[in-house]
DNA sequence: GTGAAAGCGCTAACAA
DNA sequence: TTGTTAGCGCTTTCAC
């Protein structure tokens, strides 16, 4: 099984008694080269079944036309559907998408930034892990001007573009939906405080609380890890108080869903006893029963326009661009968990 | 903003009078090299803030430590699933992973194919976009002895690892779990007749019925593309036959729901006036009301153990190693929607 | 155990 | 419009 020998640019330039240069300008389309020549390169090129070496140009050119991306997990559908939007639109630039996966680890994502930063991305997509509480392997990017975009979780620390949706409003919007329906008792099971949209939702939550009149009982904040597991223990916790909540605004659809699973357990009636409202909308949320509210978040256009972004300014990486933050809308979708 | 010059093993050969070669032997644990030089370089290395560029590396070495994946859809559990089985343990060995997106298309796929191929993966793990009724680019690999492992959606014609589940016997397991809860018409909604997994679930089918002496009814075997709305469309039209089933296996968990929604609008109840069994066991399937009887595909585990495969081959690719078929056990998970 | 030299396949000054 | 030349940063024989 002996391989066929790769051909080469210099093979084509052999054959067509020219040189390599005039055969990698004619296959670059590049503008100084007569029409005839060019057709002449690109039809040889394929009759000899020339593969261009992207390693080669990549090392020469010092581009990778590669963009990097950082999720916490690959299988949330939040971020598929993220890392769908990036790779769509990536794909028609001519880009690839290197993927990796800190697991919500921080010593992992560690590991995937120096990863991708060696196998010089030229730009990277991140959406930080729930540990992330330092910046310096993000510094590795940033310093050298090689962009860098957030998405929906960032680390404020770090000056550039982002691309999220308004954690705050929708924390507040949340709660007051859950007043306005009549809860009296509205308890919040929140994400890691280090992470910005947790805390902004958790304020919201405490702004609407403020503007209602309503004094936050004691108890009422659950902080955790947003896992199914500490999403039920956290709820369990909640109906436990001497006077449990009649709401719940949970930081996520999964612990929502936990929380679903315990009042089926524990004969309590959604919404009746206790509303319910998560956030994400998970495929899950609309089709469990009852149907679980939840705030819709565009996944697939934050990851589209996060690859917009970020192959804009490579392509134009000498003019300086103002960092921007982009602020997507969500939507508040009410069903009968919160009815 | 001027850039810092980036670090190379000429500097540091430089920095330490030593050549090249040594550095780079002593970067690459290389055994004909002192302990001495080798704490030497590492810590000059760690001094200087180098990084290896991976690119010119893998340009002398033409390795690229990469390997591709293509899927259908990433946004789906089942696929998002197996890539994060891919990832994690292609991290352990230090291999990069490429995932794009065939979005069911013949042509994507192709051009994805191309793509992985001009970057010079040192293998490629591949599930087929239901279109694919041609081989001619996966033969770009094949034809150099490229490693390709092909994972749930294969292609027959090219011989080459494969890791399946037993959709043959899966199909009729599910048929005859349908029979013995006593569903006496039982109808197949069917994914295209292209892929085999689709074409052995359904001669599973057929065979359970056969073997249960149940005759196939005119109209009960349903051809679709297995979305929402084609499920929805062909269950309709499966329901409004003069002698409607009163058992469905369904292609996939997709149109499992859509049945399921069907009959929640026309008050059909499930199981008693129709039974319904998916396909891949969906995030949503246990938490819908009924909840979802469905099969439970190892994705996670088919993805690892893919990439555990290619990159055994990756590594050993001067030894001759047969072709495998790894055949995956499903688990069938009887839920409410069949009980 | 270390160094010298060659070259992976391509691009991009600079010349012509 | 095309050719010449010189590397990109690394690995890898082949010497010593």
């Amino acid at each position: 099984m002996r391989k066929s020998p790769e051909i080469t640019i210099h093979h084509l330039a052999n054959e067509l008694k020219i040189s390599a240069s005039t055969v990698s300008r004619a296959l670059n389309d590049n503008i100084k080269i007569s029409e005839k020549t060019r057709q002449l390169v690109r039809q040889k090129a394929i009759e000899m079944g020339y593969r261009p070496n992207v390693l080669a140009a990549n090392l020469r050119s010092k581009k990778t036309n590669t963009i990097g991306v950082v999720v916490p997990r690959i299988d949330r559908y939040f971020f598929s559907s993220a890392i769908s939007g990036i790779e769509d639109y990536a794909w028609t630039k001519g880009f690839n998408v290197i993927i990796t996966q800190s697991n919500d680890l921080l010593l992992k994502e560690i590991n995937c930034v120096q990863t991708l930063f060696n196998n010089r991305v030229d730009g990277m997509i991140i959406s930080i892990s729930m540990q992330t509480n330092e910046d310096k392997h993000l510094r590795l990017f940033s310093d050298k001007n090689i962009p860098i975009i957030f998405f929906d979780r960032f680390c404020p620390t770090i000056d550039c573009d982002r691309i999220v949706v308004d954690d705050f409003n929708t924390g507040h919007k949340i709660t007051s939906h859950l007043i306005e329906r009549g809860c009296k008792r509205i308890a919040h099971i929140a994400g890691p405080e280090l992470l910005n949209i947790y805390r902004d939702r958790k304020d919201g939550y405490l702004k609407a609380l403020k503007e209602a009149g309503i004094p936050v009982i004691e108890g009422y904040l659950e902080i955790t890890g947003l896992t199914k597991e500490e999403g039920k223990l956290a709820f369990a916790r909640l109906m436990s108080l001497p006077n449990p909540p009649d709401g719940v605004f949970c930081g996520n659809d999964t612990t929502a869903l936990s929380a679903l699973e315990y009042c089926q357990i524990n004969n309590l009636k959604v919404p009746n006893d206790v509303a319910l409202v998560g956030f994400s909308d998970e495929p899950f949320s609309a089709v469990v029963t009852p149907s679980l509210s939840t705030v819709k978040q565009p996944g697939y256009q934050m990851g589209f326009q996060a690859a917009q972004k970020i192959i804009y300014r490579i392509k134009n990486s000498n003019s300086i661009i103002p960092f921007e933050h982009f602020i997507l809308p969500t939507q508040l979708i009410i069903r009968e968990s919160s009815k």
